[in-house]
DNA sequence: ATTGAAACTTTGCGCGCGTCAATTTTCTAT
DNA sequence: ATAGAAAATTGACGCGCGCAAAGTTTCAAT
């Protein structure tokens, strides 16, 4: 690189030989100049090491390139892995990703909403807290920003929502369950989302089409804590008259590595085999559900087509204009992933 | 709120009673302006509803409000956890705190480094990926823009690191081990930052010092996948000769968790009962260290304490106006957790 | 009442870039 | 070679705010 720094790009366009303007449509899109001006800007940058100013890119242009991310619990590797994705999608498309986390708390997620917009992002990807998210705050932020929804859903808020099919795989692992063993009960904390719900619906749908009592064991617990609520839910109910069957299945992984860990604890041998007392599946995949000990029987949700599609309908949205236009939601299917615990 | 949405400043000041330059200095910090004339301001907040242009702010301070905080890996809940805590202290001091991710990888930490530059942040608190990180870029930065490291150190690199005391904490463990059973041997692999290598000498040390002799099993792997890591040499290491001996030290906790799922798949009793053939411990006290089948026993790293101190040896940098004093380096001192698998 | 500092107002420039209209240059196709 | 289209240039304005200087008001302390 040569010379000394350079201050705007008037002086960059200067040195590069290049009017401002033509230098500034570059930036915008280097496809939009000609191809031999777009070599001369570029072999200047190569030699000068400018960058605009983005700042004051953003502040005088209509649309920015920032595209916000939020999810309601980071801590959570699930979201994590979701965030990455979603990231790298981002960035191969020229945008700015910028990562949020509302901690499990709706002030967060409001403080952060709030922040986003002064961000005056061209779209969002939101993964709301669910039954504790301040529904009036999100409904006016999705109307002034185009939006999409993914995890959890809120009816008729935001341009889509894209989650999984809990009406596919709670009925896929319960006939699993039945079929290998003796019919489960269901694990479950308060429900922080509508997921939570509707996998308890689902499950009480899937028991009794195949001829069984549905038993829920509801524990209590409101943080983001779900291994330690499922830890200390099952040291309960172990410790009491245990569950109505030797077969339970948890309303999502991170619940059951809890009360895996539980049943270790007491000396209940979980899993399938012969001396087993108990099996345990859960729900998700959770990147650290193939660690446990056993290691969990679950339904893989898709993160890969969840982040995915999440992305390519922003896009859309973005390319439309942010037009609103039907709202759609896309569920995918879960796949069955069985491990040693159930 | 009332009427239409206000454009600037200047029509806010105007419809508020009070000049620009004051309604300016209220938001660059309100305790800067009379404590009528803040209430003036706050009142007209309240019934108008008006928020700066954070860009063009941006454009024209001389300092940004705006912090980086960079991990190389955030899927890892431990460094979720230590960003979450970082956030908050960054936005309780009004700082906007923006999160990025290396996700382990050279390039992404390298763009990372190169678009913070062009956010001008007061300050960055930066987790190095370590090993894998391109020193150059990393040093260029730090003498760029005030950085406060953390984690993971680069001699000589930024104003000061926080990080945790591996020449106490290891010897802290390894004593214990000693003390309650056969001496431990060091399961590792390759190392992907300093912490790695320190705890391997201290490991050497230690046990030397107390009369035996190190054992180190080096298994391979260079994703930041350390669970499966861990499991996938587990296996092998268990499937052929098995350990020196009885007690495994794992450089650190998801490196464990790895182990202890590969011990339970070859059904290798782990844990300090009678009839257990294995102990295995870890280091970092990871958040998921407690739901381990058995719970992992391991030392605690002081999650708050290098967050906070993190946090305040960056303000007090900011506050000095950036300027270089004397580096220095704090760590903290690790906690024996003692649980049931060792 | 007097004084002096502290806070406020007025005025105006500057930041770095987007964008537009009018003009000139360059390219493509006949 | 030539006309028409496409691309680049010139010149200028605006964005919303920080910041500075000079003058004016407010406030607390004597």
């Amino acid at each position: 690189m040569d010379e000394e720094k350079i201050k705007n790009m008037q002086e960059f366009a200067r040195l590069s030989g290049i009017s401002r303007p033509t230098v500034s449509k570059y930036f915008n899109d280097p496809n939009s100049v000609r191809p031999s001006t777009r070599a001369r800007i570029e072999a200047a940058l190569e030699r000068y090491d400018y960058r605009p100013n983005i700042y004051a890119m953003n502040q005088n242009r209509r649309l920015t390139k920032t595209i916000g991310i939020v999810v309601p619990y980071l801590a959570d590797p699930f979201f994590a892995e979701i965030a990455r994705n979603i990231e790298r999608r981002c960035l191969s498309k020229g945008f700015w990703p910028i990562l949020f986390s509302s901690h499990g708390e709706k002030e967060q997620e409001r403080d952060i909403l709030d922040n986003l917009r002064s961000l005056k992002p061209v779209g969002v990807l939101l993964a709301p807290l669910g039954r504790r998210s301040d529904k009036r705050a999100v409904e006016k932020f999705c109307k002034a920003v185009p939006t999409v929804l993914f995890d959890s859903n809120i009816e008729g808020v935001a341009e889509a929502f894209i989650g999984s099919d809990n009406g596919q795989s709670i009925p896929l692992i319960v006939e699993y369950l039945c079929r290998t063993g003796s019919p489960p009960c269901f694990f479950e904390m308060p429900p922080v989302n509508p997921n939570a719900n509707k996998r308890r619906n689902a499950f009480v749908a899937a028991i009794e089409e195949l001829g069984h009592e549905p038993h829920i064991v509801r524990v209590e617990g409101k943080t983001w804590d779900f291994e330690q609520i499922g830890f200390d839910g099952g040291l309960e109910v172990l410790r009491r008259k245990g569950f109505a069957t030797d077969t339970v299945l948890c309303s999502n992984d991170r619940l059951a590595i809890g009360l895996i860990a539980a049943a270790c604890q007491l000396q209940v041998p979980v899993g399938r085999g012969g001396n087993c007392q108990i099996r345990i599946a859960g729900h998700d995949d959770h990147p650290f559900s193939r660690f446990t000990s056993p290691s969990l029987t679950t339904v893989a949700q898709d993160y890969a087509a969840i982040s995915n599609k999440s992305v390519e309908i922003l896009f859309n949205l973005i390319a439309a204009g942010g037009e609103r236009g039907v709202r759609e939601e896309t569920l995918f299917e879960g796949k069955l992933v069985m491990r040693a615990s159930a």
